[in-house]
DNA sequence: GCTCGTTTCAAACACTTGTTTCAATCAATT
DNA sequence: AATTGATTGAAACAAGTGTTTGAAACGAGC
């Protein structure tokens, strides 16, 4: 997470590169300065990983299995009630995008992995990404009728993301649109309610009335 | 928006630039890249522009001005229902973002300026999405009743906002997520229907029972 | 104490980058 | 046709890049 003394060099620098990487993108970092900031040689990026691009695969993995196991989902038994379960994978979603002040380099990075997918990307998507849609596939099915379609299910699930995803990429411009008070009070908590709420409450009226007939 | 033999060499400079750094990105992208397909001389970025850092800020203003003439709000007068302005707003929302069979450069450029802000990003927010964030505010205000706070109208706004700019910015991890099948038939006729009906929904419950209740 | 594999270091290499230069070319005006 | 200013062209420049090199320093095992 922070680069300490007592971390090997390989260590160190993966730590530093996943910090540059997020801040200015795999073309505006040198591989000088990670070496700087990691207190290495240059030659030690070529030495432990072959090349930048290597450096930069290592980096993200690293980066995503910390968050990962930072805020993990809680464990659940046959007894939660699905509208818990969904509360918790908002509220765990918003965490690990937004833990903390703001954004930690961790989501930085993986962002820009996202908006430049580079080889990392597909892996991601299979490895971690693919078994938490599933998850909250699961949970939606269990919150809806029967008779509602996978089709609809997904289009939800991409609602629900999409509102936890927001907060995280869009951040700049939100730091514009609102004071600094108004801003502030956007903590985790607030969020996650919001999303729970508006998202049950859509998911609940549609799957009374499958069609609401917006007006168009 | 798309070079011809026509326009000036400027024109197609600046066109070049925003397609090649809607694709690379700044750092990633280079002025004799940008030369080569605008079938111009390299100097010809320091005589009309004076330097890449100023052809990339007029790259992105001319996107910005381009994307908004071509999917411009419908006109509404004093009948039209208040759902029907939310479904316009929606509509056309997607439609800048997820027009055609993927998401254009202009829109591609714009997220990367979101992402990594430059000097561009403050100017944009003030000059044209704060302004079509007041107007999705007022929609919502007449969707709702009195009694709803501005705090839970903007956390709305940013609700649908969210869901809208999640098929642009994720849209390489969508590809990942899906068949090839189920990936096409997400067309945006069907994404703006389902934000729209998966929105409204929630409104109107929200708005009827103004704490939901969800478990937690 | 010596050896041998691992790790670190300063220096250099080969290459690409943004930028500049200045002569050649073009197009309109006289 | 000549002139003048705007535009284009090929080449070069200076700085920075990722990568490589080969020797020095280190550390455990005998």
């Amino acid at each position: 997470m922070s680069i300490t003394e007592h971390d090997t060099t390989k260590e160190r620098i993966t730590t530093a590169a996943g910090e540059i990487f997020a801040e200015r993108g795999f073309d505006g970092t040198t591989v000088r300065d990670i070496c700087q900031r990691a207190g290495a040689n240059i030659a030690a990026v070529n030495y432990y990983f072959g090349d930048k691009q290597r450096l930069y695969v290592e980096a993200v993995c690293q980066a995503h299995r910390w968050r990962m196991e930072q805020f993990p989902l809680p464990a659940w038994d046959g007894n939660t009630l699905s509208e818990t379960k969904l509360a918790d994978f908002i509220a765990t979603f918003v965490r690990r995008v937004r833990s903390g002040p703001g954004a930690t380099w961790h989501s930085k990075l993986m962002m820009r992995e996202m908006a430049n997918p580079t080889a990392a990307c597909a892996e991601l998507v299979q490895s971690s990404i693919r078994p938490q849609f599933e998850i909250l596939l699961q949970i939606l099915r269990e919150l809806s009728s029967e008779e509602v379609a996978l089709d609809t299910l997904r289009l939800t699930a991409f609602s629900i993301v999409g509102q936890c995803l927001f907060y995280h990429f869009a951040d700049p411009v939100i730091r514009n649109l609102l004071s600094d008070d108004e801003y502030k009070s956007l903590d985790v908590e607030q969020l996650s309610t919001h999303i729970t709420d508006f998202s049950l409450a859509a998911i609940r009226r549609l799957s009374r009335a499958p069609r609401a007939g917006a007006a168009r």
